[in-house]
DNA sequence: GTCTATATTGTGATAGAC
DNA sequence: GTCTATCACAATATAGAC
Protein backbone atom coordinates (compact mmCIF):
# COMPACT_ATOMS: atom_id res chain seq x y z
CA UNK A 1 0.00 0.00 0.00
CA UNK A 2 1.68 2.95 -1.26
CA UNK A 3 1.70 6.41 1.19
CA UNK A 4 -0.67 7.94 -1.26
CA UNK A 5 -3.15 5.44 -0.94
CA UNK A 6 -3.49 5.91 3.10
CA UNK A 7 -6.61 6.98 4.60
CA UNK A 8 -6.64 10.45 5.31
CA UNK A 9 -6.72 9.75 8.94
CA UNK A 10 -4.00 7.49 8.69
CA UNK A 11 -2.21 10.31 6.33
CA UNK A 12 -2.86 13.34 8.88
CA UNK A 13 -1.73 11.21 11.72
CA UNK A 14 1.48 10.27 10.18
CA UNK A 15 1.89 14.44 9.33
CA UNK A 16 0.93 15.59 12.84
CA UNK A 17 2.96 13.38 14.49
CA UNK A 18 6.05 14.53 12.31
CA UNK A 19 5.74 17.84 12.89
CA UNK A 20 4.51 17.82 16.45
CA UNK A 21 7.47 15.67 17.88
CA UNK A 22 9.77 18.32 15.64
CA UNK A 23 8.50 21.74 16.57
CA UNK A 24 6.45 20.58 20.00
CA UNK A 25 2.67 21.97 20.50
CA UNK A 26 3.53 25.20 20.88
CA UNK A 27 5.67 25.46 17.77
CA UNK A 28 3.85 23.54 15.33
CA UNK A 29 1.28 25.27 13.05
CA UNK A 30 -2.09 23.47 11.77
CA UNK A 31 -1.37 24.50 8.36
CA UNK A 32 2.06 22.87 8.52
CA UNK A 33 0.77 19.42 9.32
CA UNK A 34 -1.84 19.97 6.34
CA UNK A 35 0.92 20.61 4.06
CA UNK A 36 2.84 17.86 5.38
CA UNK A 37 0.03 15.64 4.74
CA UNK A 38 -0.96 17.14 1.29
CA UNK A 39 -4.53 17.75 2.45
CA UNK A 40 -6.55 20.79 3.11
CA UNK A 41 -6.20 22.53 6.54
CA UNK A 42 -10.42 21.96 7.35
CA UNK A 43 -9.79 18.32 7.10
CA UNK A 44 -7.62 18.50 10.26
CA UNK A 45 -11.07 19.77 11.97
CA UNK A 46 -13.14 17.96 10.13
CA UNK A 47 -11.14 14.57 11.53
CA UNK A 48 -9.90 15.89 14.49
CA UNK A 49 -11.81 18.76 16.00
CA UNK A 50 -8.96 20.56 17.55
CA UNK A 51 -5.27 21.41 17.49
CA UNK A 52 -5.88 19.76 21.23
CA UNK A 53 -7.49 17.03 20.20
CA UNK A 54 -4.80 15.98 17.41
CA UNK A 55 -2.00 16.25 19.86
CA UNK A 56 -3.12 14.38 21.97
CA UNK A 57 -3.58 11.38 19.62
CA UNK A 58 -0.03 11.99 18.72
CA UNK A 59 1.46 12.44 22.37
CA UNK A 60 -0.43 9.49 23.77
CA UNK A 61 1.34 7.36 21.11
CA UNK A 62 4.18 8.58 21.49
CA UNK A 63 4.46 8.55 25.65
CA UNK A 64 3.44 4.91 24.96
CA UNK A 65 6.62 4.28 22.69
CA UNK A 66 8.62 6.04 25.11
CA UNK A 67 7.79 4.39 28.20
CA UNK A 68 9.98 0.74 28.13
CA UNK A 69 8.19 -2.62 27.04
CA UNK A 70 9.95 -4.90 29.56
CA UNK A 71 7.19 -6.78 30.90
CA UNK A 72 8.33 -10.19 29.15
CA UNK A 73 11.50 -10.17 30.24
CA UNK A 74 11.29 -8.83 33.54
CA UNK A 75 9.19 -11.87 34.21
CA UNK A 76 10.98 -14.57 32.53
CA UNK A 77 13.50 -16.66 34.23
CA UNK A 78 16.90 -15.16 32.50
CA UNK A 79 19.93 -14.17 34.48
CA UNK A 80 19.42 -10.90 35.71
CA UNK A 81 22.45 -9.84 33.90
CA UNK A 82 20.92 -10.85 30.94
CA UNK A 83 17.98 -9.01 31.10
CA UNK A 84 19.82 -5.64 31.42
CA UNK A 85 21.80 -6.48 28.45
CA UNK A 86 18.32 -6.99 26.48
CA UNK A 87 16.57 -4.19 28.02
CA UNK A 88 19.03 -2.03 26.46
CA UNK A 89 19.33 -3.28 23.58
CA UNK A 90 15.78 -3.65 23.06
CA UNK A 91 14.92 0.41 24.23
CA UNK A 92 18.30 1.98 22.48
CA UNK A 93 17.05 0.21 19.06
CA UNK A 94 13.56 1.87 19.44
CA UNK A 95 15.16 5.02 20.04
CA UNK A 96 17.19 4.41 17.07
CA UNK A 97 14.20 4.59 14.72
CA UNK A 98 12.32 7.25 17.02
CA UNK A 99 15.82 9.51 17.83
CA UNK A 100 13.32 12.73 18.51
CA UNK A 101 10.97 10.89 21.01
CA UNK A 102 12.40 11.69 24.09
CA UNK A 103 12.93 15.05 24.28
CA UNK A 104 9.63 15.58 22.67
CA UNK A 105 7.60 13.85 25.47
CA UNK A 106 9.67 15.12 27.99
CA UNK A 107 9.30 18.55 27.39
CA UNK A 108 5.73 18.68 26.97
CA UNK A 109 5.78 16.84 30.03
CA UNK A 110 7.53 19.06 31.85
CA UNK A 111 5.85 21.98 29.67
CA UNK A 112 1.95 20.64 31.45
CA UNK A 113 3.25 18.18 34.20
CA UNK A 114 -0.56 18.21 35.50
CA UNK A 115 -1.93 16.38 31.87
CA UNK A 116 0.42 13.32 32.79
CA UNK A 117 -1.80 11.46 35.49
CA UNK A 118 -4.64 12.03 32.70
CA UNK A 119 -2.82 10.67 30.06
CA UNK A 120 -1.10 7.93 31.72
CA UNK A 121 -5.03 6.59 32.78
CA UNK A 122 -6.40 6.96 29.65
CA UNK A 123 -3.34 5.58 28.08
CA UNK A 124 -4.13 2.36 30.60
CA UNK A 125 -0.30 3.11 31.35
CA UNK A 126 0.74 1.76 34.53
CA UNK A 127 4.66 2.47 34.38
CA UNK A 128 5.31 2.23 38.10
CA UNK A 129 3.93 -1.56 38.11
CA UNK A 130 6.67 -2.45 35.40
CA UNK A 131 9.38 -0.11 37.51
CA UNK A 132 8.09 -2.00 40.50
CA UNK A 133 8.46 -5.31 39.73
CA UNK A 134 11.67 -4.52 38.24
CA UNK A 135 12.89 -2.95 41.49
CA UNK A 136 11.56 -5.92 43.67
CA UNK A 137 13.81 -8.49 41.46
CA UNK A 138 16.84 -6.61 41.91
CA UNK A 139 16.29 -6.40 45.88
CA UNK A 140 16.16 -10.35 45.70
CA UNK A 141 18.95 -10.03 44.07
CA UNK A 142 21.83 -10.86 47.44
CA UNK A 143 24.76 -9.99 44.89
CA UNK A 144 23.63 -6.60 43.96
CA UNK A 145 24.68 -3.53 46.45
CA UNK A 146 22.80 -0.86 44.73
CA UNK A 147 19.43 0.97 45.69
CA UNK A 148 17.38 -0.30 42.97
CA UNK A 149 16.12 2.79 41.71
CA UNK A 150 19.34 4.33 41.71
CA UNK A 151 20.45 1.59 39.09
CA UNK A 152 17.12 2.10 37.08
CA UNK A 153 17.88 5.46 36.90
CA UNK A 154 21.37 5.47 36.06
CA UNK A 155 20.56 2.74 32.58
CA UNK A 156 17.74 5.23 31.66
CA UNK A 157 19.85 8.31 31.81
CA UNK A 158 22.72 6.61 29.97
CA UNK A 159 20.34 5.28 27.12
CA UNK A 160 17.97 8.45 26.60
CA UNK A 161 20.41 11.12 27.54
CA UNK A 162 22.81 10.79 23.92
CA UNK A 163 19.32 11.50 22.17
CA UNK A 164 18.22 14.21 24.03
CA UNK A 165 21.68 15.90 23.76
CA UNK A 166 22.95 14.98 20.61
CA UNK A 167 23.16 18.02 18.45
CA UNK A 168 25.68 19.28 21.30
CA UNK A 169 27.48 15.54 21.50
CA UNK A 170 27.58 15.34 17.93
CA UNK A 171 28.88 19.05 17.20
CA UNK A 172 31.60 18.73 19.72
CA UNK A 173 32.83 15.18 19.74
CA UNK A 174 32.04 14.35 16.41
CA UNK A 175 32.85 17.29 14.52
CA UNK A 176 29.04 16.52 13.26
CA UNK A 177 30.31 13.53 11.55
CA UNK A 178 26.36 11.68 11.57
CA UNK A 179 27.92 8.03 10.86
CA UNK A 180 30.60 8.63 13.42
CA UNK A 181 27.73 9.48 16.44
CA UNK A 182 25.43 6.36 14.91
CA UNK A 183 27.83 4.51 15.16
CA UNK A 184 29.41 5.54 18.44
CA UNK A 185 25.41 5.13 19.61
CA UNK A 186 25.52 1.40 18.55
CA UNK A 187 28.34 0.66 20.81
CA UNK A 188 26.56 2.26 23.59
CA UNK A 189 24.52 -1.38 23.16
CA UNK A 190 27.19 -2.95 24.29
CA UNK A 191 28.75 -0.30 26.73
CA UNK A 192 26.23 0.52 29.24
CA UNK A 193 25.48 -3.57 30.44
CA UNK A 194 29.29 -3.38 30.65
CA UNK A 195 29.31 -0.38 32.78
CA UNK A 196 26.47 -1.21 34.77
CA UNK A 197 27.55 -4.80 35.40
CA UNK A 198 31.03 -3.83 36.25
CA UNK A 199 29.57 -1.63 38.61
CA UNK A 200 27.19 -3.74 40.62
CA UNK A 201 29.00 -7.25 40.28
CA UNK A 202 30.45 -8.74 43.52
CA UNK A 203 33.49 -8.28 43.58
CA UNK B 1 18.44 46.12 46.85
CA UNK B 2 15.18 45.21 47.04
CA UNK B 3 13.67 43.57 44.04
CA UNK B 4 11.25 46.22 43.33
CA UNK B 5 14.36 48.52 42.95
CA UNK B 6 16.14 47.19 40.25
CA UNK B 7 16.76 48.84 36.92
CA UNK B 8 14.22 47.62 34.54
CA UNK B 9 16.31 45.99 32.16
CA UNK B 10 17.29 43.82 34.59
CA UNK B 11 14.10 43.26 35.80
CA UNK B 12 12.95 42.47 32.11
CA UNK B 13 15.79 39.61 31.70
CA UNK B 14 14.81 37.98 35.48
CA UNK B 15 11.10 38.09 33.81
CA UNK B 16 11.90 36.44 30.66
CA UNK B 17 14.39 33.98 32.14
CA UNK B 18 11.82 32.91 34.24
CA UNK B 19 9.22 32.78 31.47
CA UNK B 20 10.74 31.23 28.99
CA UNK B 21 12.84 28.83 30.64
CA UNK B 22 9.41 27.24 31.42
CA UNK B 23 7.40 27.52 28.62
CA UNK B 24 10.27 27.74 25.50
CA UNK B 25 10.31 30.51 22.84
CA UNK B 26 7.10 29.25 21.37
CA UNK B 27 5.50 29.19 24.21
CA UNK B 28 5.88 32.22 26.15
CA UNK B 29 3.97 35.48 25.12
CA UNK B 30 5.52 38.95 25.53
CA UNK B 31 2.38 39.92 27.62
CA UNK B 32 3.52 36.77 30.19
CA UNK B 33 7.04 38.48 30.15
CA UNK B 34 5.83 42.00 31.08
CA UNK B 35 3.55 41.15 33.93
CA UNK B 36 6.13 39.20 35.45
CA UNK B 37 8.19 42.52 35.48
CA UNK B 38 5.33 44.26 36.40
CA UNK B 39 6.39 46.62 33.47
CA UNK B 40 4.05 47.36 30.07
CA UNK B 41 4.69 45.26 27.17
CA UNK B 42 6.26 48.37 24.91
CA UNK B 43 8.84 48.50 27.01
CA UNK B 44 10.15 44.84 26.44
CA UNK B 45 11.08 46.56 22.42
CA UNK B 46 12.04 49.56 23.64
CA UNK B 47 15.16 47.44 25.64
CA UNK B 48 15.53 44.66 23.29
CA UNK B 49 13.62 45.07 20.25
CA UNK B 50 11.53 41.96 19.43
CA UNK B 51 11.10 38.77 21.13
CA UNK B 52 14.00 36.98 19.10
CA UNK B 53 16.59 39.72 20.72
CA UNK B 54 15.12 38.49 24.07
CA UNK B 55 15.17 35.11 24.22
CA UNK B 56 18.78 35.06 22.50
CA UNK B 57 19.93 36.71 25.56
CA UNK B 58 18.15 34.46 27.88
CA UNK B 59 19.16 31.31 26.05
CA UNK B 60 22.73 32.57 26.07
CA UNK B 61 22.77 32.64 29.71
CA UNK B 62 21.30 29.39 30.51
CA UNK B 63 23.53 27.65 27.65
CA UNK B 64 26.52 29.06 29.39
CA UNK B 65 25.03 27.59 32.79
CA UNK B 66 24.55 24.56 31.55
CA UNK B 67 28.08 23.68 29.96
CA UNK B 68 29.81 22.52 32.91
CA UNK B 69 32.18 24.77 34.04
CA UNK B 70 35.13 22.00 34.99
CA UNK B 71 38.39 23.80 34.09
CA UNK B 72 40.04 24.59 37.15
CA UNK B 73 39.22 21.03 38.74
CA UNK B 74 40.71 19.39 35.56
CA UNK B 75 43.91 21.09 34.82
CA UNK B 76 44.30 20.39 39.03
CA UNK B 77 46.22 17.58 40.16
CA UNK B 78 44.15 15.94 42.23
CA UNK B 79 43.66 12.58 42.17
CA UNK B 80 41.11 11.33 39.50
CA UNK B 81 38.65 9.73 41.02
CA UNK B 82 38.51 12.57 43.14
CA UNK B 83 37.92 15.27 40.24
CA UNK B 84 34.59 12.77 39.61
CA UNK B 85 33.35 13.25 42.50
CA UNK B 86 33.86 17.20 43.05
CA UNK B 87 32.53 17.15 38.97
CA UNK B 88 29.34 15.30 39.73
CA UNK B 89 29.00 17.06 43.02
CA UNK B 90 29.61 20.94 41.93
CA UNK B 91 27.25 20.07 38.34
CA UNK B 92 24.07 18.50 40.69
CA UNK B 93 24.37 21.16 43.18
CA UNK B 94 24.04 23.86 40.15
CA UNK B 95 21.31 21.97 38.66
CA UNK B 96 19.38 21.78 42.10
CA UNK B 97 19.49 25.63 42.09
CA UNK B 98 18.27 25.69 38.46
CA UNK B 99 16.04 22.36 37.96
CA UNK B 100 14.77 24.14 34.55
CA UNK B 101 17.55 24.86 32.65
CA UNK B 102 18.69 21.05 31.18
CA UNK B 103 15.16 20.63 29.34
CA UNK B 104 14.87 24.33 28.02
CA UNK B 105 18.36 24.29 26.71
CA UNK B 106 18.55 21.10 24.91
CA UNK B 107 14.41 21.63 23.62
CA UNK B 108 15.71 24.64 22.35
CA UNK B 109 18.66 23.23 20.30
CA UNK B 110 16.78 20.27 19.24
CA UNK B 111 14.22 22.42 17.82
CA UNK B 112 17.25 24.81 16.08
CA UNK B 113 20.36 23.09 16.39
CA UNK B 114 21.56 25.56 12.93
CA UNK B 115 21.83 28.68 16.08
CA UNK B 116 24.12 26.07 18.30
CA UNK B 117 27.00 27.02 16.67
CA UNK B 118 26.42 30.91 16.28
CA UNK B 119 25.20 30.71 20.09
CA UNK B 120 28.39 28.99 21.39
CA UNK B 121 31.02 31.36 19.02
CA UNK B 122 29.15 34.88 20.56
CA UNK B 123 29.41 33.18 23.73
CA UNK B 124 33.16 32.20 23.66
CA UNK B 125 32.19 28.43 24.55
CA UNK B 126 34.15 25.73 23.44
CA UNK B 127 33.18 22.79 25.55
CA UNK B 128 35.02 20.77 22.97
CA UNK B 129 38.38 22.17 24.65
CA UNK B 130 37.29 21.46 28.34
CA UNK B 131 35.83 17.74 27.01
CA UNK B 132 39.30 17.04 25.23
CA UNK B 133 41.52 18.23 27.88
CA UNK B 134 38.93 16.06 30.17
CA UNK B 135 39.10 13.03 27.68
CA UNK B 136 42.90 13.26 26.83
CA UNK B 137 42.83 13.45 30.90
CA UNK B 138 41.51 9.80 31.35
CA UNK B 139 43.33 8.09 28.25
CA UNK B 140 46.31 8.80 30.72
CA UNK B 141 45.57 7.41 33.45
CA UNK B 142 46.32 3.33 32.79
CA UNK B 143 43.85 1.69 35.17
CA UNK B 144 40.96 2.79 33.54
CA UNK B 145 39.64 0.84 31.02
CA UNK B 146 36.50 2.58 29.29
CA UNK B 147 35.72 4.77 26.15
CA UNK B 148 36.59 8.58 27.21
CA UNK B 149 33.57 9.49 25.73
CA UNK B 150 31.45 6.73 26.84
CA UNK B 151 32.43 7.52 30.26
CA UNK B 152 31.94 11.21 30.17
CA UNK B 153 28.65 10.92 28.78
CA UNK B 154 27.62 8.35 30.92
CA UNK B 155 28.50 10.95 33.61
CA UNK B 156 26.75 13.91 32.35
CA UNK B 157 23.17 11.24 31.78
CA UNK B 158 23.14 10.26 35.04
CA UNK B 159 23.28 13.14 36.60
CA UNK B 160 20.78 15.21 34.24
CA UNK B 161 18.31 12.71 33.70
CA UNK B 162 16.60 12.77 36.48
CA UNK B 163 15.87 16.73 36.01
CA UNK B 164 14.61 16.25 32.74
CA UNK B 165 12.55 13.26 33.91
CA UNK B 166 11.48 14.37 37.39
CA UNK B 167 7.65 14.81 36.86
CA UNK B 168 7.41 11.10 35.55
CA UNK B 169 9.93 10.02 38.14
CA UNK B 170 8.27 11.90 41.18
CA UNK B 171 5.34 10.25 40.00
CA UNK B 172 6.05 7.02 39.66
CA UNK B 173 8.53 6.09 41.95
CA UNK B 174 8.43 8.81 44.72
CA UNK B 175 4.39 9.32 44.73
CA UNK B 176 4.82 13.17 43.79
CA UNK B 177 6.35 13.57 47.11
CA UNK B 178 8.40 16.27 46.28
CA UNK B 179 10.90 16.06 49.24
CA UNK B 180 11.42 12.40 49.17
CA UNK B 181 12.31 13.18 45.19
CA UNK B 182 14.93 15.79 46.36
CA UNK B 183 16.17 13.75 49.08
CA UNK B 184 16.43 10.86 46.10
CA UNK B 185 18.71 13.97 44.15
CA UNK B 186 20.84 14.35 47.32
CA UNK B 187 22.01 10.76 47.42
CA UNK B 188 22.83 11.22 44.12
CA UNK B 189 25.79 12.99 44.55
CA UNK B 190 27.55 10.16 46.37
CA UNK B 191 26.09 7.47 44.41
CA UNK B 192 26.54 8.66 40.62
CA UNK B 193 30.76 9.04 41.66
CA UNK B 194 30.49 5.66 43.52
CA UNK B 195 28.72 3.93 40.32
CA UNK B 196 31.41 5.27 38.33
CA UNK B 197 34.61 4.56 40.27
CA UNK B 198 32.97 0.97 40.90
CA UNK B 199 32.77 0.45 36.99
CA UNK B 200 36.07 1.50 35.96
CA UNK B 201 38.37 0.81 39.24
CA UNK B 202 41.00 -1.95 38.15
CA UNK B 203 39.67 -4.76 40.40
C1' DG C 1 11.67 55.95 29.94
C1' DT C 2 7.06 54.65 30.28
C1' DC C 3 2.56 54.52 28.96
C1' DT C 4 -1.96 54.00 25.72
C1' DA C 5 -3.61 53.11 21.37
C1' DT C 6 -3.24 50.96 17.12
C1' DA C 7 -1.30 48.74 13.08
C1' DT C 8 -0.35 44.31 11.00
C1' DT C 9 0.08 39.87 10.54
C1' DG C 10 -0.63 35.07 11.93
C1' DT C 11 -3.54 31.23 13.34
C1' DG C 12 -7.19 28.15 14.99
C1' DA C 13 -11.60 27.36 13.75
C1' DT C 14 -16.10 27.48 11.09
C1' DA C 15 -19.56 28.09 7.10
C1' DG C 16 -21.04 26.55 3.07
C1' DA C 17 -20.50 25.00 -1.93
C1' DC C 18 -19.60 20.82 -4.34
C1' DG D 1 -15.25 13.94 2.42
C1' DT D 2 -12.91 17.70 0.53
C1' DC D 3 -12.39 22.18 -0.85
C1' DT D 4 -12.51 27.74 -0.77
C1' DA D 5 -13.51 31.67 1.69
C1' DT D 6 -13.78 33.92 5.83
C1' DC D 7 -14.33 34.89 10.75
C1' DA D 8 -12.54 36.03 15.27
C1' DC D 9 -9.08 36.70 18.01
C1' DA D 10 -4.30 36.46 19.54
C1' DA D 11 0.34 38.23 19.38
C1' DT D 12 4.35 40.88 17.81
C1' DA D 13 5.54 45.23 16.88
C1' DT D 14 5.23 50.32 16.28
C1' DA D 15 3.50 55.36 16.76
C1' DG D 16 3.06 58.96 19.47
C1' DA D 17 1.60 61.42 23.88
C1' DC D 18 3.49 62.47 28.30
Amino acid sequence: MSKIDLKTETKILNAAKKVFVRKGLDGTRMQEIADEAGINKSLLHYYFRSKEKLFEAVFNEAFRQFIPKVSEAIESDIPFFRKIEIFVDTYISMLINNPHIPIFVLHEINRNPDKLISFMQSQGLRPEILLKSAMKEIEQKRIINIDPRHLVINMLGMCIFPFIAKPILKGVIFNNNEKAFMNFIQERKKEIPKFIINSIKKK
